[in-house]
RNA sequence: CGGGACGUGGCGCAGCCUGGUUAGCGCGCCUGCUUUGGGAGCAGGAAGCCGGCGGUUCGAAUCCGCCCGUCCCGACCA
């Protein structure tokens, strides 16, 4: 390819809409282009990027067993209020009328559509087990698109769904896909890590995220250093501290003025104690009403937990006067001691012997609060976060806590679509069973800025040689020597008919620019044909990100980058 | 939605506080000449309803109000 065919705007400086790396490359690599907040223009670099990732995708899943079809972007209301997400799923879910005045939405996942299609196609044990997936333009409404590709609202995405007879079945496939999905991102050249992890709202029963490591990620992990346990924060279990519920202290209640003192820092420095010693009272609101959840000092709520706990969707921290309202204090004064609203604490508070408190009463605390003589608590449970001090709920191994960029995500569905939709099958004996459910999603247009992540440098991006849009950069310095010309030519005649993927930049542009340029798109080989090299015959190689060049001799040129390239290829 | 920042040729920015006559700089773009191993030099040139609307004023990029858009930090998720 000739890149000055090719529409390839680079940019010298750093775009100042773009903060996330991969983001400030892409635009910089002349990749993709904003449309609109979370909307973007793939270029043609760009795009081939997409369908390199695309391919492996393609290639895995059908290697396992799933077929592709394609499902609509527009979606009919009917079939999500058949699920009841049509309530549920809140304004993430882009929707519109037609121009009947019919409720529309543009797809953001595709369960009902493919529950639709298969309890109308499907009704024998002997079309089972079945697995569809397809690649295809999804669109959420996000609260805040961010970090370019990364968090998009319009996004690709491949999502496949599996129906089996019965969960040995269900749970065959899972498998089969967690080993498909591990095969797919390392052949993209990517570090990743799967974790256990929370289902959300698509629901379901267990499901595992496949992490791309990256200091720069959204999410956290929590990651055993002795055994293989791994969770996203969300998920990751408290183990239980050995010991039991705590006796209550003889000491009684005591009352202390802790005027304008209200953070937990702050307690615990006025009243020169640790954080450990405080409970904080967070107030809640929720689609079924207020609750208060009791959380030590030194630890961080898990809203998720809390959500899972109380079954609800909607939880929100409680606004300055709705706190006032329901304590009859300020914020920072709240505490579950004659507070007049479900309360759940943490397995730790209860833990607690005598701990301090906000008294409900603007400027004051209480000291020698016991949990089981002075409240009364609906439900104690793990509801905080895990932290790098904890032991492994496994093992009790040591943890550290990672960051990565969630791009793929598989989850055991169970029989929740089918039953909301009544997808069934006859089974051997002519008896009707639901269909058993799996699904299954990779970001692969997030792959793509995840790679960049994980790969860059001051000068751009270092793809993997697998997801680079191009495997080879040939550089020419003086076009205008015949010499160089003849051989250049005839290099990316011969290089593409071997197979390989070229870019000659034939730009008359100096020698400087073009290896910026080449640099900053990330094409894993570099091929420099100058004066002093052709004259010995040879040419320049050099390995993206590597330091020095290797002298080629032009006949060796093809085998060596075959070579080379079918070595990162097969990591 | 809450908090913060920003909006000036294609890109990055200055000017605004302290209103004033042709709105500047760098990069990019076009033409010519000279250059050619890590984002060249010289000369010439094109290109800006200063995000929008309204107000204050003799006069608004500049002051005030409203709106729109974008980005960053938090609540959602591939």
């Amino acid at each position: 390819m000739l890149f000055s065919r090719l529409l390839i705007p680079t940019l010298k400086e750093n775009p100042a809409e773009a903060e996330a790396v991969s983001h400030r490359l892409l635009l910089r690599a002349g990749m993709i282009r904003k449309l609109a907040s979370g909307i973007y223009n793939y270029l043609p670099l760009g795009l081939r990027v997409l369908r390199k990732v695309e391919r492996i995708v393609r290639e895995e899943m059908d290697r396992a067993g799933a077929q592709e079809v394609l499902m609509p972007a527009v979606q009919p209301a009917e079939l999500w209020h058949e699920s009841r997400r049509w309530q549920v799923y809140g304004k993430e879910l882009l929707r519109f009328q037609d121009r009947h005045g019919r409720d529309c939405c543009f797809g953001p996942t595709h369960e009902e559509v493919i529950t639709d299609l298969v309890r109308k196609e499907v009704h024998s044990y002997r079309q089972l087990p079945l697995n569809l997936y397809q690649i295809q333009v999804k669109f959420r409404d996000e609260i805040r698109p961010r970090f370019g590709l990364i968090r998009g609202r319009e996004f690709i995405m491949k999502d496949a769904y599996s129906f089996d007879a019965d969960e040995t079945g269900a749970e065959a496939c899972y498998r089969l896909m967690y080993d498909a999905y591990n095969r797919i991102f390392t052949r993209c050249g990517l570090v990743f890590k799967v974790v256990e992890a929370d289902s959300g709202p698509i629901g379901g029963s267990f499901s595992h995220e496949f992490m791309v490591l990256a200091d720069t990620g959204e999410d956290l992990l929590a990651s055993c250093t002795s055994c293989d346990y791994a969770a996203n924060l969300e998920k990751a279990a408290v183990a239980l501290e050995p010991g039991s519920a705590s006796k209550p202290a003889g000491d009684a209640l005591e009352l202390v003025h802790t005027p304008k003192v209200r953070t937990v820092e702050e307690v615990a420095a006025f009243l020169k104690v640790t954080p450990a010693d405080i409970v904080k009272t967070l107030i809640y609101e929720t689609d079924e009403g207020s609750v208060a959840v009791l959380i030590r000092g030194d630890h961080e709520v898990n809203e998720v937990k809390v959500k899972n706990l109380l079954g609800v969707t909607d939880l929100i921290l409680a606004g300055l006067i709705r706190v006032q309202e329901l304590t009859g204090a300020e914020v920072g004064f709240a505490g579950p001691v004659g507070l007049k609203l479900p309360i759940y604490a943490d397995q730790a508070v209860a833990r607690m012997n005598a701990m301090i408190t906000g008294a409900n009463r603007d400027n004051y605390h209480l000291k020698q609060v016991h949990p089981g003589r002075d409240m009364k608590i609906t439900e104690v449970a793990d509801l905080r976060s895990i932290t790098a001090q904890d032991p492994c709920p496994r093992c009790r191994g040591a943890l550290m806590l990672l960051r990565g960029i969630e791009v793929g995500h598989i989850f055991k569905l169970g029989l929740k679509y089918s039953k909301a939709l009544k997808a069934a099958y006859l089974d051997a004996e002519g008896k009707e069973q639901y269909l058993y459910m799996g699904c299954y999603g990779i970001g692969v247009s997030r792959i793509m800025a995840a790679a960049i992540e994980q790969g860059h440098d001051a000068n751009g991006i270092i793809f993997p040689v697998a997801l680079a849009p191009l495997q080879v950069g040939l550089i020419p310095i003086a076009l205008n020597d015949p010499a160089v010309r003849e051989c250049v030519e005839g290099l990316h005649a011969d290089l593409e008919a071997a197979g390989l993927e070229v870019l000659l930049d034939d730009r008359d542009e100096r020698p400087g620019v073009k290896f910026k340029d080449c640099d900053l798109l990330g094409l894993p080989f570099r091929v420099v044909v100058g004066a002093k090299a052709l004259a010995q015959g040879a040419a320049e190689v050099r390995h993206r990100g590597a330091p020095d060049n290797l002298m080629v001799p032009l006949q060796d040129l093809i085998p060596y980058l075959k070579d080379q390239i079918a070595q990162e290829l097969h990591v």
